[in-house]
DNA sequence: CAAATATTCAAGTATATAATTGAATACTAG
DNA sequence: CTAGTATTCAATTATATACTTGAATATTTG
């Protein structure tokens, strides 16, 4: 193969590879993929919690199915997307590990807007999956009741954060609360952690999401759809 | 924190990632990940490497810093960059992965251009690291010697591609031969094959490529500088 | 079949990016 | 200090992208 044909190669090559790096390199694409590792979602449903319009949702969604990072199927009258592998969510998680160790920038926006993050106590997916065994804990799961019934941490309980003052009394007053959520930047379970332990109660934060655990191999439990 | 606020922060933060996620948005800056996952190299030797001219090298290069993925040292008059963590080549790895087994065009272009490589057998690491063991194979790395120097499968003999006609001989006809190369897509360790088999040798090519075999933690061999 | 609704497409505007060229900067060696 | 060299910057052009708006398409339900 002589040299120009050779840089040919090359080229169409990682351009190739290229059009998965373009897929991840806007904020709401990356945005949608942390929705999708929770469960499959229409597009109005990600429009609404990415806050977008629908008409760019579905353009985002466009790049990314031609990315083959995400996959469609029709339910009815709405389209169902869902990533197309798992090693798509992989592939965030190591982006954003990376970054999460690297990028100042990264630490100085979580410090803004989570202020107290630092007080409030955290622990990692291998540490609750041991107290889970001596049942010391109680686990949250804060996000909204679809994504919960889609997949959960074996015996967590659903509450989303608007809820939570109603139903605090089902959350017995001995036992540690450990909350949860989408992934490691996801507020809700900061924000039941705080609210929680402003009444007292032993709460921490789960410090990555669902997803990580999910990936990790460990169980999980599923709510029959009905 | 109102939704405004919580608006504001996602957006913040997602566009952090997305920094990254641009930096592997262009086929150029992919391969400058790969050349970098070899060994530290100048300005200069990326752009010839690359085929790019040394302004356009260094605008990427500091794409890739500006994103973390690549750090710079001065080395008296030249520049020189590496990558700032291991798990940036695990990040292109993922990514190259993932584009192998799902994007159709990746195979197609790869057939396209290397027509014959399905008809070379190749290894994984996992199975050369156990044939190593009995001594059934010699190791041939046919990258440039400075990427041989700077790091290597133990008790292989660096001959370049160019070199490998004047140097057949050093080569025992009693065993067999197993090129590897910079990555999977490396079109040195085919050519070399191709072109033993065409005299009657038994050779065969890594499917990966030497910093897979350095990220799976399998040893490493080194020439001292000098 | 028609109305209703979810989704996608197409056009337009503003902004961002890639690569080229030539000038400016930074460092070394004499 | 000066000449020489590697690298980076600045300005330019061509191309690509994000988001909005309004129209077009596809599917279900009555």
């Amino acid at each position: 193969m002589d040299k120009a044909r050779k840089r040919d190669f090359k080229i169409e090559l990682f351009d190739q590879f290229a059009r998965m790096g373009k897929a991840l390199a806007s904020g709401r694409r990356l945005e949608l993929i942390e929705l999708l590792a929770q469960k499959e979602h229409t597009v109005e449903d990600l429009a609404r919690l990415s806050d977008m319009s629908v008409a760019n949702t579905s353009q985002h969604l466009k790049i990314l199915r031609s990315a083959q990072l995400v996959e469609v199927r029709r339910l009815g009258l709405y389209a169902s997307y869902r990533l197309a592998d798992e090693r798509v969510f992989r592939l965030w998680q190591a982006l954003r590990e990376l970054g999460d160790s690297r990028i100042a920038e990264i630490d100085r926006v979580v410090n803004s807007f989570l202020t107290d993050r630092k007080s409030l106590k955290a622990i990692s997916t291998e540490e609750l999956k041991r107290r889970l065994k001596d049942r010391s804990v109680v686990v949250l799961d804060v996000r909204p009741p679809d994504e919960y019934r889609a997949g959960h941490i074996p015996g967590a309980r659903s509450i989303p954060v608007a809820e939570l003052k109603a139903r605090l009394k089902e959350l017995p007053r001995s036992r540690e609360i450990v909350a949860y959520c989408r992934g490691p930047y996801c507020v809700l379970a900061d924000e039941a952690v705080e609210w929680l332990r402003a009444r007292g109660r032993n709460a921490l934060r789960l410090e990555q999401g669902f997803p990580d655990w999910e990936a990790q191999g460990f169980p999980v439990e599923h709510v029959p759809q009905g």
